[in-house]
DNA sequence: TCTGCTAAGTGTGTAGACAATCTACTTTTG
DNA sequence: CAAAAGTAGATTGTCTACACACTTAGCAGA
């Protein structure tokens, strides 16, 4: 009964409309950083960029502003995200909240097969050689993702849907663009492996405190983060 | 000059642009129940009836799948949404989870003004006649909401962004059709006082917990309904 | 009765055009 | 010379019309 729920379909083809292949190959660019945070969107750059026409880009750019990647002002245009250290923080605090949520859960109506496969997870980011050199956590997208694994464990579907469908790829943005702080990567597998731990002792409680901890070390780790980088360049960045 | 209006926009407002205006329309008919839950969508109908071309349309469409208000289904069309039980059930927990943290915010940084403003709003509900008539707790939109204020007293904008302007018109939408429970709105009005209290003392512990315990009442409200529901008229609803 | 084909209806994509608006530049004026 | 006003260009928003793709329902044949 749980297994009827996909991911993303992780195939390769435009599945389906032309709008919905476009908007997986901006969402992309932008996640991984190809379109610059705060540069502005030119519909008949970006249409003549993908040939296609400006009917089915503006559905994937509503898409997109939907999944927060853009901030679209009327008459003016779209531009991509650029969260604030404010915002981000708050993005966290909400994230918080609902993964603990979604790992007390988990805790409780995981099958002793999807702990297994999350087991698995883990041991895969242990050998991954990015983690060995202490460069970075860097995570892959999906059911190889920690934290996606568990929020699908939790059954509830209309949670899934927001974390993993909606605010995923904002999130992903960041985890990528802070992923390479010292230390921080085989913290955050320690980390990792209790709340594992406390999930196959279906100790739902625990958990969900461990999960928000983690959270919680992730954003003080970005208010470093920030900290460091406004000492050495204060960025222009006028917020409204 | 003055010829701004034209013919086929009476009203005053549309804000900005005819597909905002569209999508404001079309929100507040689904939400109503104008639009029955389940219906399908025909874009030549609506833009018919609206007397637009498909183009706004079919954004105004695209954000009201955003609000999760309609779904949609490629080469096949959209239809309003029809939550099942189980989706309601997530629905309410999440909106736990999340409001629970608004409310601990909120009894930490609401001013003094503001938790005067929330005094009133639930005097206000006290007198209204349907209130006292016992028939429902008819929640007028925005500012006069109680729990709107307290989401917005929390200050956490993207909060705020995410349950007063994604979520909650699909939760109205659900509030109107399950208000008339009998006695639920003098218990969820004291309910309501009790958590003002706990705001009003800076007790951020004790206002999540009674915010979360008040939004498990109506979840349990609502299940009590589809149980009796189900009884009477075993509805056909093919659960993917 | 079931399978396979056909056709209508509807959603999707394209192209071109015009209107409304913003932005940036130029001109005028103090 | 500087600031305000006006203007021109570019971009977004909207409309129309048509071609194409997909789904669905109806129908024919086994």
């Amino acid at each position: 009964m749980l297994d009827t729920l996909e991911a993303p379909r992780p195939d390769q083809l435009d599945s389906g409309t032309l709008s919905e292949h476009v908007f997986r190959l901006i969402q992309a660019a932008i996640v991984k950083g190809d379109i610059a945070p705060g540069s502005k969107i030119s519909e008949p750059e970006l249409a003549r960029t993908y040939g296609i026409s400006r009917g089915p880009l503006r559905e994937a750019i509503h898409r997109l502003e939907g999944q927060k990647l853009l901030v679209r002002v009327p008459h003016v245009g779209a531009r991509v995200v650029s969260l604030s250290h404010a915002e981000l923080i708050e993005l966290y605090e909400i994230r918080a909240s609902l993964e603990g949520m979604a790992c007390r859960l988990a805790a409780e109506r995981m099958s002793e097969t999807e702990i297994d496969e999350l087991r698995r997870v883990l041991d895969t980011h242990e050998r991954d050689e990015a983690f060995k050199a202490g460069v970075g956590y860097y995570q892959q997208e999906g059911d190889f993702d920690f934290h996606y694994r568990i929020i699908h464990g939790s059954g509830n579907r209309t949670l899934s849907q927001m974390l993993c469908g909606e605010l995923y790829q904002l999130v992903r943005m960041y985890r990528i663009q802070f992923s390479a702080t010292p230390n921080r990567p085989h913290q955050a597998f320690a980390e990792h492996h209790r709340i594992l731990d406390a999930i196959a002792d279906r100790d739902g409680e625990l958990a969900e405190l461990l999960m928000r901890r983690h959270i919680g070390a992730s954003k003080r780790n970005i208010e470093r983060h920030y900290q460091t980088a406004q000492e050495q360049t204060p960025q222009p960045r006028g917020e409204a």
